[in-house]
RNA sequence: GCGCCGUUCGCAUAGUGGCUAUUGCAGCGGACUGUAAAUUCGCGGCCCUCUGGGCAUCGCUGGUUCGAGUCCAGCACGGCGCA
């Protein structure tokens, strides 16, 4: 993998801006940066064909993940198929997130058996009711950290698996994505300090065992090996969040490897992005690409890469997508209003999508009240196209030089 | 005509005489940021001085009872069976 930095933005006061252009180059073809990854979880961008996701979104790279393909099919018959890109018929580059996160967003108990709230409310007050019963209910626990690596039931089956920093590596190579990353933790926006210290230094751990393996198996499988993106973590404190950039920015073997690029995790607020997401872009090497995991909502989109991320990837776009919500210039509509039953006009008059040209949102209305698969299909290539695109303007707008303008104008569209 | 069964929110359902009448679907609205998500959470009779309170309501009419969706009688409607 090869980064290339095209244009960097240089403020109106002559001062530094963390934002620029550039290009990845991988041995599946090439991402333009600043740019929006779609996520693909299970080898899949939901309801979309890859031939949708590159000639109507106008993609130029998926996102998969580790612990589903490894739960479901199994790396092996990914590894069989002829890698990742090649078994689900994309083309273009591919990343693949470690299974870091699942740890963290599946429910885990941490520290002293404190309960993590899990993706919704209900997970949690479950939680906390099984606690009265009993201080180790492993019952209701899909995963547990340890320093070593995590301990998770398969949400498909029930049976139980381990992941290290090893494992997770090997099993990334077995997919075989252009972009691979580091196992790491993911501690809970609810985490105090010492918790997202203690994150903290377990990511960096982790993230030299990460690099270890995986120069251990580039070189058992050189042809394919893919480019390690080491991960940044520390919640919204920015001592943390320095010091993981420091730390895994210079993180560099005996061998002299060191990360091929980053990813910025953690849960954010809204606020976080045009701090967190700037202390540590601050820190890290220049020339090398940065992705910010997990996050792509229009405004997130724009102050990340005033902040200096290169890539984003996000389930928002498809996931709003199948609950019938689409994003349009001023915001957002939920298709399901009663309202678009006879709204004939196109979903934002604005969009040049493939979605927009040629459906009404009363037909889009229609399917989604009738339960039709198409209408998630409409909608995801619509919302993957709006965020691609507000994406590709700004990197447009960093080539020529007119960022700070098209930021403001496009900050003031957006909130 | 006789016998049996049934009648509870738009539809479908639950409901040992006792507090606020159940659940599903449909309806209306909300949420969703490295996807346990084509998921999920609210609301859903009327009225008021509305962080609370009041009055209704289980086909209809009457009865038993401190208390009836629930028990009894009659009526209406529907289904099945027999004539």
């Amino acid at each position: 993998m090869k980064f290339t930095i095209q244009s960097k933005v240089v403020n109106a006061d002559g001062s530094k801006s963390l934002a620029r252009a550039g290009i990845i180059k991988t041995a599946h073809g090439i991402i333009e940066t600043p740019a929006f990854i779609p996520v693909g979880t299970k080898a899949t961008v939901k309801a979309t064909t890859t031939d949708e996701v590159r000639d109507k979104v106008g993609a130029g790279a998926v996102l998969a993940n580790t612990y589903h393909l490894y739960l479901q099919p199994g790396d092996e018959i990914i590894k069989r198929a002829g890698g990742l890109g090649k078994f689900m018929n994309w083309s273009g580059p591919t990343f693949t997130d470690s299974g870091g996160f699942q740890a963290f967003s599946l429910g885990t108990v941490k520290g002293r058996g404190k309960k993590i709230v899990g993706e919704n409310d209900q997970v949690s007050i479950i939680n906390d009711q099984s606690d009265h019963k009993s201080s180790e209910d492993s019952e209701s626990m899909m995963a547990k950290i340890d320093d070593d690596g995590v301990t998770f039931k398969s949400v498909i089956d029930g049976s139980e698996h381990r992941f290290t920093p090893e494992r997770s590596i090997e099993i990334q190579h077995n997919i075989g994505a252009d972009i691979i990353f580091a196992f790491d933790e993911c501690a809970t926006p609810g985490a105090d300090y010492e918790y997202q210290k203690k994150a903290v230094e377990r990511t960096k751990l982790w993230a030299e065992r990460c690099l270890n393996e995986n120069s251990k198996l580039k070189i058992e499988n050189s042809a394919t090996s893919p480019a390690l993106f080491g991960i940044v973590q520390g919640g919204r404190h920015e001592d943390l969040r320095r010091m993981s950039a420091k730390d895994i920015g210079s993180m560099t073997l005996s061998s002299g490897e060191s990360f091929d690029g980053f990813g910025i995790g953690g849960s954010f607020d809204k606020d976080d992005i045009g701090t967190a997401v700037r202390w540590v872009c601050e820190e890290l090497p220049e020339n090398k690409p940065r992705h910010l995991l997990g996050i792509g909502e229009p405004v997130d989109l724009i102050l990340g890469v005033a902040n200096g991320v290169d890539t984003f990837d996000c389930v928002a776009p498809t996931r709003l997508a199948r609950t019938g919500a689409a994003y349009v210039g001023n915001g957002r509509l939920n298709l399901l209003n009663a309202q678009f039953k006879d709204d004939f006009g196109p979903l934002d008059s604005n969009c040049k999508c493939d979605t927009c040209k040629n459906y009404s949102r009363a037909y889009l209305a229609h399917l989604f009240r009738a339960k039709e698969m198409l209408g998630a299909t409409l909608l995801s290539v619509h919302n993957l196209y709006f965020l691609v695109n507000i994406v590709k303007r700004l990197r447009q707008a960093i080539l020529d030089g007119k960022f700070e303008e098209v930021k403001e104008e496009m900050l003031k569209d957006f909130s």
